[in-house]
This record gives C-alpha cells, sequence and structure tokens, in this order.
DNA sequence: ATTTTCGAGATTTTT
DNA sequence: TCTCGAAAAT
C-alpha cells in the first residue's frame, strides 16, 4: 500500500522492527526522545491498514488523558478512520468496562470516580460523624489516611463491598469499634451512599468482575485481540494484573518503557515489570530503541551525564540523531523573585528577537509552590501563561460545582449536598451542617432527607433552606425529559450560582461554566439521543483541565511529572536548588534516583534550548540554600554560564552535598530494626516486625490488632518499645 | 448566636 | 484552592 510505505520509510530500523513485530509478547526499551509514541501510532496504523486488525479489537494504553488526545488524532491521520479503537489510559478503560459490565456485581451503573479532595471529605465526615477528635486535620493528615485506607483494600473486603446490601454496609460501619474497622467500613459505606469509586476501585472492581463472571472475562479478552503499553516502566501492581488478564486470550502484549524514566514509584509503579518482562512472557522479543530525535546532541551530552551518576541502573546512554546546539544555560540569581524576573526577561528576548511563540516556550518545576513567584513576574511583564497540572488542584471549582448540582438532582448525595448546599450561601453554615449531620447520623438517612424533615424548624427559619429543597425537587421530577445542557444551564442560573460569579467577578469561572456547557451540547451531539445526564457524568469524571486543549499564545507552566511524555522547544528548569529539586524529604539512596530520573525526564523535554535556572537565600530552617546537585551531575563542561557563579560556590555546593550523602548512609544504617523487634504504629498500635520490604523500604508488621500477617508499614510512623 | 467576608499562608509529585 | 482566625454583618 502506497500510504504505509510512505509512512514506514520514515521510520529507522528498530521502529520499522517495532512497528511490524505483530505476534506474541515484544518489549520495546526506548531512550527518551526516540519516537516511542510515533512508533506506537505507526503500529496502530499498521495493524489496521495492513494486518486487517479492527480498530475496535485494539486496546492501546495510555498515561495520561492528554497523551490519548493526541495519540488519537496522529492515529486518525494515519488510518483516515474516525474509529480509533480502545486509546485510553487504565482507568478510563475500566470505565469502560464498568459502563458495560458492573450490573454483574449489582453495582449501580452510574458512579462517580474521586478524586483525592472527595476521599478527604468522605474522611472528615466520618471523622466528625464518630468523635474521632481529629477536627484539625490537616490535608497531609488526609493523605496518610489514604495510605492507611489502601492497606485495608484485601480483595475479601471487596466482597463486603460489592455484594451488601447498603443498609449491612451501614451497619457493619456504626458497630465497627477498632479505629481501622471504623475508616475502612465508614469509607466503603460512603463509597457505597454516593456511588463513588476511587482510582485503585476502578481497576479492583474491573477485575473482581472478571473473577466473578467468566463470561464477561472471555468477551473482553476476545475483543483485545492486540494491546500496547506506553510509558510501561511506570505500570503499577493493579494495572500490572489487568493487563494479564486481558490478553491472557490472544496473548499479543507489546510493551513500550524507559527504566530510566521511573518517577511513579511512590504510588505504587514497579519497574520488575518492565525489567523481568522478558521471564515473565516466554518467548517475549526485546527491541531497543536508543536514538534520540528530539533533542540537540549538546543538550543530550549534559543528560547523559546526569542520569550516569545513578548507580542502580541499566547502563545506556541516549544517542543524538541531532546536530549540535547550544549549551543547556545556567542561571544562578539571588533570590527567588530575581530568578522569577530573570526568566521572565529572557521569555521576552526569546519571543521579540529570535521569534519563538510562547506556546513553544514552557516552564518547568518540582512542586507546585514555586509557581507564585513566577506568577507575580509574568503578570507584572504582562506575559500571558496558563497552568498546566495533571490534578486540579487550582481552579476547577465551579466545575465542580456545576457537577455537584447535577449530581444532587439524581442522586441526593451526602458528597454533593456538601458541596452545593450553602452555594451560593444560604445561610447553611458550619453549625446547622453540623446539626444536620448527626441528625442523619442517627436517623440513618441521607442529609437532603434531614434537611427536609427540619426545614420547619427554628434553627432553620432564617436560611434558605426551603428554596433550596424546591430547587431540587423540582428539577428532580423533570430531569429525565430535559436535555443535560439546557438542565445545566437552567439550574446555574436559577439557584443563583451564576449571578453570584458574576458579583463577584469571576469571569474566568463564567467563561469555564460556558465552556463546560459547550462540552456538554457537543457531548450529546456525539451520542445522539442517549446523551442521558447519567451518562454524562461518567464521561466526565475522569477529564482534568491538562486536557483542555491550549488556546492562545501563551506560556505554559507546569510539574515535572505532569511533563512526562510531552516535548517542547523551549523549556526553563527552574528552581533548581537543593531542598527544593530534589526534595528536601529524601531519605534513602533509591529515592534520590528517583529523583534524578525526574531530572532527567525534565531535562529531556527540552527539544533546542535548554534552561536550568536556581535563587539563593534561605531555607525554611534558616540554613545556607545551594544550587541542585543535578546541575553539577549535569557536568559543568556541558553547561553555559552568562553569569559566572559566585566565588566558591560550586566547591562550597559539592561539600553540601558530600555531607548530604553521609546523612542519608547514616539514616539508613539506622533504621534497620531486627526482626522481632516489638513496635508501636500511631494508627494501628503494638505489633512486631516480620521482615523488611526492600522494594518500598518499609517494614513488614504484624499487628497485634489485625488478623492478616503481611501488613507493610511505613518507617517514620514506628516506635521502639 | 451564627454566618459571611477578608487576608494571609501553604512547601512533593497524580492516574 | 483550602483553611485558618479575626472582624463585620445579619
Amino acid at each position: 500500500m502506497e500510504i504505509m510505505e510512505t509512512l514506514l520509510g520514515t521510520l529507522n530500523p528498530a521502529q520499522l522492527e517495532a512497528v511490524t513485530a505483530t505476534e506474541g509478547y515484544i518489549r520495546v526499551i526506548a531512550g527518551a526522545g526516540s519516537g516511542k509514541t510515533r512508533a506506537l501510532s505507526h503500529r496502530f496504523a499498521y495493524l489496521v491498514n495492513e494486518v486487517g486488525i479492527l480498530p475496535g479489537n485494539i486496546l492501546c494504553v495510555t498515561f495520561t488523558n492528554k497523551a490519548s488526545q493526541e495519540m488519537r488524532q496522529r492515529i486518525h491521520a494515519l488510518t483516515g478512520d474516525n474509529d480509533t479503537g480502545y486509546i485510553n489510559t487504565f482507568h478510563g478503560f475500566c470505565v469502560s468496562i464498568l459502563q458495560e459490565d458492573s450490573y454483574a456485581v449489582e453495582y449501580p451503573k452510574s458512579f462517580l470516580v474521586l478524586d483525592n479532595a472527595d476521599i478527604d471529605t468522605m474522611l472528615k465526615v466520618i471523622y466528625e460523624e464518630r468523635g474521632l477528635g481529629l477536627r484539625d486535620m490537616t490535608f497531609a493528615k488526609a493523605r496518610d489516611m489514604i495510605e492507611i485506607q489502601k492497606l485495608f483494600k484485601k480483595p475479601e473486603y471487596y466482597l463486603d463491598m460489592l455484594t451488601l446490601p447498603l443498609e449491612e454496609l451501614k451497619q457493619k460501619y456504626q458497630k465497627a469499634e477498632t479505629l481501622e474497622d471504623i475508616i475502612f467500613y465508614g469509607y466503603l459505606y460512603q463509597e457505597r451512599k454516593c456511588f463513588g469509586l476511587d482510582y485503585n476501585d476502578l481497576i479492583k472492581v474491573t477485575l473482581f468482575i472478571f473473577s466473578r463472571s467468566e463470561e464477561i472475562r472471555l468477551k473482553w479478552q476476545k475483543r483485545l485481540e492486540y494491546i500496547m503499553i506506553d510509558e510501561f516502566q511506570d505500570i503499577d501492581g493493579l494495572q500490572y494484573e489487568l493487563m494479564c488478564v486481558l490478553s491472557a486470550y490472544h496473548k499479543n502484549l507489546f510493551v513500550v518503557g524507559d527504566p530510566d524514566q521511573t518517577i511513579y514509584t511512590w504510588r505504587g509503579a514497579n519497574i520488575r515489570y518492565l525489567l523481568d518482562f522478558g521471564e515473565n512472557f516466554p518467548g517475549c522479543r526485546t527491541i531497543m530503541m536508543m536514538l534520540n530525535y528530539r533533542s540537540t546532541a549538546t543538550i543530550l551530552r549534559a543528560v547523559n551525564s546526569l542520569i550516569d551518576k545513578n548507580q542502580e541502573r541499566i547502563r545506556k546512554s541516549l544517542i543524538p540523531a541531532r546536530e549540535e546546539g547550544e549549551k543547556p544555560v545556567c542561571h544562578f540569581a539571588s533570590n527567588a523573585e530575581k530568578e522569577a524576573a530573570w526568566i521572565a526577561q529572557e521569555v521576552m528576548r526569546l519571543k521579540e528577537k529570535e521569534g519563538i511563540p510562547l506556546k513553544s516556550i514552557t516552564i518547568l518545576y518540582r512542586a507546585h509552590y514555586v509557581t507564585r513567584s513566577l506568577e507575580e513576574a509574568f503578570i507584572k511583564e504582562k506575559i500571558p501563561y496558563a497552568i498546566y497540572s495533571g490534578t486540579p488542584f487550582f481552579g476547577r471549582k465551579e466545575i465542580k460545582d456545576a457537577l455537584a448540582y447535577l449530581r444532587m438532582i439524581v442522586y441526593r448525595d451526602d458528597l454533593s449536598f456538601l458541596r452545593i448546599a450553602n452555594e451560593p450561601k444560604r445561610n447553611l453554615g458550619e453549625q446547622r451542617i453540623r446539626y444536620l449531620q448527626e441528625y442523619a447520623a442517627t436517623k440513618g438517612c441521607s442529609l437532603f432527607e434531614a434537611l427536609k424533615e427540619n426545614q420547619k424548624e427554628e434553627l432553620f427559619a432564617r436560611t434558605k433552606a426551603v428554596e433550596f429543597i424546591s430547587l431540587i425537587e423540582g428539577y428532580a421530577e423533570k430531569y429525565e425529559t430535559v436535555p443535560v445542557s439546557d438542565l445545566i444551564g437552567e439550574i446555574l442560573s436559577v439557584s443563583g450560582y451564576e449571578n453570584d460569579l458574576r458579583i463577584q467577578g469571576s469571569q474566568e469561572r463564567l467563561d469555564n461554566l460556558a465552556e463546560l456547557k459547550q462540552s456538554i451540547r457537543d457531548y450529546e451531539l456525539s451520542c445522539g439521543e442517549e446523551g442521558t445526564l447519567e451518562q454524562y457524568v461518567r464521561h466526565i469524571a475522569l477529564f482534568t483541565n491538562m486536557d483542555t486543549p491550549e488556546k492562545e499564545d501563551r506560556l505554559k507552566l507546569m510539574t515535572v511529572h505532569s511533563a512526562k511524555g510531552l516535548e517542547f522547544p523551549v523549556v526553563f528548569l527552574c528552581g533548581m536548588n537543593e531542598g527544593i529539586f530534589p526534595s528536601r524529604k529524601i531519605r534513602s539512596i533509591q529515592a534520590m534516583e528517583e529523583e534524578r530520573r525526574l531530572a532527567f525526564v525534565a531535562m529531556t523535554r527540552a527539544r533546542d534550548h535548554l534552561y536550568m535556572t536556581e535563587a539563593d537565600g534561605r531555607n525554611f530552617d534558616g540554613s545556607d540554600r545551594y544550587p541542585s546537585r543535578f546541575i553539577l551531575d549535569a557536568g559543568e563542561e556541558n553547561l553555559s554560564f552568562p553569569l559566572p557563579p559566585r566565588e566558591g560556590l560550586i566547591q562550597k555546593t559539592k561539600e553540601y552535598v558530600d555531607s548530604m550523602n553521609r546523612h542519608i548512609l547514616k539514616d539508613e544504617n539506622r533504621i534497620l530494626l531486627p526482626e522481632g523487634q516489638r513496635i508501636r504504629h500511631k494508627i494501628f498500635g503494638e505489633g512486631t516486625i516480620t521482615g523488611i520490604d526492600q522494594e518500598r523500604e518499609a517494614y513488614r508488621i504484624h499487628f497485634d490488632r489485625l488478623d492478616s500477617e503481611r501488613n507493610i508499614a511505613f518507617r517514620i510512623a514506628l516506635e521502639v518499645l
């Protein structure tokens, strides 16, 4: 076929091999910038155009929704087919499965994907209800609880979750006495009440359905003739399990990954799945793709020097396909404001003198909080920018509120109630909500019912409770007959929500809402008659602000983590300081190596120009702040310093890094508690150490109050007895 | 007595 | 954006 020949002609032999390797188990180890995604989409096109596979029989797993979108566009261009099959994240794909088959476990067909904020809210409700005295629980503590809650999420509990009627689950929760039972059953009860599933649940429930019904499992196994997975180095246990099940029938599995880009071990990713793939899948062929097409040879020299400092690593280096370019530029500023100002000034220079549009420039950073000084500088210089982040950390409140109104109409669940009952202000403040929660807990009803039963009480006399109830109930009667796009427009204006925003002058939020409405309209068009409210709520569940397409010529700001898999002509890597990048709470060599891989990912995003900036000054505790070791690791000879660093700064930094390294080593020796050691955990109580989990740098512990043998405990939370 | 408003501070990373 | 605390507003 003519088109295919021209396509394949642009690929190198390794890529060509990857594209046309169609049978069995194939693993591609690919360096950064080697054209992984390209090869993947070309392979998809090859399977469709040449082998004659239907797109719907191919599952292509990407890491983010954004990556899915890009992949879909590429493949559409290559195949000319509007049907691009299943191109999705594991989580998104599970949503498709659950949409079709959740009936098998009698789970409500419509569900909400919970994000961390939702989980926080639910945990808080549990704390309040049970008077656990953690009312001042901070976000950090809540995250701690998520860790703990994961610990309970063993398959046997899912029997409870999926098979128990809500009533019984409630009773288990109410009867629960130990803290762990309260949290576990409380969480499940809350989840069930609002039809929520968290990210892990999506996969767990899917696997559970497969284990329950061979028919359903076989249906999906047979449907997916080919499975391809991108970013395989960051796959976690649950995803791996799902992959094994899905590929077990046709046994056509194609994975692509780069061990040097493993940056999600804190989320359960395990590099062993990639490294041991050959042994676990007999007959596996391995293809190496080491040529880098993205960056200039000059940038790659610095990058190779950096990643080579990692000890636990398969030695390989990126081979440049491009010519030499400019050396990465390092800038040392005396404080964060000056650093930001310098970046702003340099951005303007690039735009005006070199004609580089703002949208080609991206600022990367380790942690969100460094954006503050950057934003100030860009606002001052009137440089338009957009913050991209994988999670809706900032700026999506109005969308969640709008959806909560929709959910409130359909389900009247507590989670939505808490979100919007007092939004806009209805004089339903803290005290009154707390009263409702207590009432609901004793009566065992929902918060909405509690409000309904109490609306005539004195306490609610000066509130707009009655209006709120009739608003929700009025729409509840007719939501099935009205298109969602009309419904949302109406409720936002009738409730006074939009008006509130208008008074506040939040034009941006109104724009966001307008965009939401438009996206609902688009959705309705694409689904024809079937675009029901429930479906839409599910459709939008996995959306993040990363996925909205870029509009005008704007600078992009994002964390290094969310830049994974992307590339940009110009990259500024800012906040390159000890204590920021690497982050200050790094307490092991493994963690430091992951941090270095993260720096590697950051630097390899750059195509033509790379900048690294830092700011001296003081740390939180008043100690001096030094430039990042990763600047040193990149090799002074590979970098350029327009302003030479302060006299002796480099030497001092080296000394500082050495002393930190000694600390890390000492720490490691110190934490080794012997097997059999009695300890106390702040939540689980007393227990005995039964072993060490090397992978996660944690102790395996048998807790007296828990039955299971194999509980994992975290390093710091232990008190020696 | 309770809610609302306002300003300041936050210091990993997120499907 | 969320959470705090103090002060203003009903």
